[in-house]
DNA sequence: GGCGATTTGTCAATGTTTTAACGAAAAATT
DNA sequence: AATTTTTCGTTAAAACATTGACAAATCGCC
């Protein structure tokens, strides 16, 4: 049923949320919407909303709209939610542990495996019920276990080192929270960067501006 | 100096890793760099830098290239990282703590005032050296403060209270981790949102598609 | 000090993304 | 059952972003 054109990241960054509004209507018993209506509703344009959608295939219907419902089992099935990515986590700092609590792996279609730290105070610990095991030990547990993909929650230099063991053993996901580009060196895997400390100073940026903007008027 | 013309998000968000980059050719003492050498190391074309840079300003020299000190300084100032903002975060759960522990303000920007939360068991306590106060005092807090800018790590429906709160006390800059969105209720304020769970999603979908597209070749 | 090599700043061309317009299909209404 | 309204899918246009090309400026060398 799926258009065979390559998706534009574009389109792709924009699909959680539209994921997230039709989760919301679901649960609020709206079983139809249109697109001018899921526009308001999100601050966007019905159009784009419209060429978006299409770009999976035709699923509203003329003079009707949307079944909410039903966009939002395919959102689910485009977006892979229904995966069992195996996962390890590297890094059980505080941004790791943060991540641990914080975030719901299952329903994002990953279950994390195991959590690798180098910290000898917290090995052997447990977090979330998930036992913290020696980063030296990741190239034995990564060759007897198939693992999809790797969440990297340390620094720079220990994340260049562990990103090639995972490589080598075959990872090709990333969610990187560290300032290494793994992209660089490695063409063929999927990286999504997070780097929090870029963000916050974009939001510098971006007040600084206005700021001056302000000023300026 | 600059031009005066309105900088595009797109380049705004290529800023930081530009930063991150002078910085460590600082640190090693490299003090002139081409845009062809900086495209090769950062992986981007020496076009685009040229290009980028230029929006504020010739920083460059012909047969020369860019005095590395020099334009570091300039990108500082024109990310604002001299800058004190003050600024409050809400919600001192795990992803509170994670970033109170993880991020150092001080060398983007901004000042960290005042940490809140609505946990009798916490407030009180104290984390990094700032006392956790308790939410109900947000409004008396930020009316005899000057607060410029809050952090929000906290669940949506708490973000949407206390955006109310911050908004009406002039509160302008937000670093929005809730999936609360600020934009669509406030239109002059300054949000940089920072989505865990979509991003996880993005990454699975990714995934999804090369695994598919693997599989069709 | 002159001359070839280097490298920027800028303009033009290309590519991508967003917005607008509209015919066609289905629903709602009369 | 016919007509009006709604609303999609799609195509065309506009806006925006990236890449390529080259003249002009500066450097380094002889």
């Amino acid at each position: 049923m799926s258009k065979n054109k390559k998706i534009s990241m574009s389109v792709v960054r924009r699909l959680p949320r539209y994921y997230r509004f039709l989760l919301e209507l679901k649960n609020n018993g709206i079983y139809r919407i249109s697109s001018q209506a899921l526009a308001e509703k999100m601050g966007a344009s019905a159009s784009q909303i419209r060429q978006d959608l299409n770009c999976f295939g035709g699923f509203g219907q003329q003079g009707y709209g949307y079944d909410v419902p039903k966009l939002f089992d395919e959102l689910s099935s485009i977006l892979g939610l229904d995966s069992r990515y195996s996962a390890v986590l590297l890094g059980a700092g505080n941004l790791g542990r943060a991540i641990l609590n914080h975030v719901d792996f299952a329903s994002r279609g990953f279950e994390l495996k195991a959590v690798f730290d180098k910290n000898p105070e917290i090995i052997g610990t447990s977090i979330n019920g998930i036992a913290v095991r020696d980063v030296d030990s990741l190239a034995e547990y990564c060759q007897s276990h198939k693992v999809d993909a790797a969440f990297l929650c340390l620094p720079k230099d220990s994340a260049e080192q562990v990103a090639d063991i995972l490589y080598q053993c075959g990872v090709r996901g990333f969610w990187n929270f560290s300032h290494y580009d793994l992209s660089m060196k490695y063409g063929d895997v999927v990286t999504e960067n997070v780097h929090l400390n870029d963000s916050l100073m974009t939001l510098c940026c971006c007040m600084t501006e206005q700021r001056r903007s302000d000023g300026a008027e």
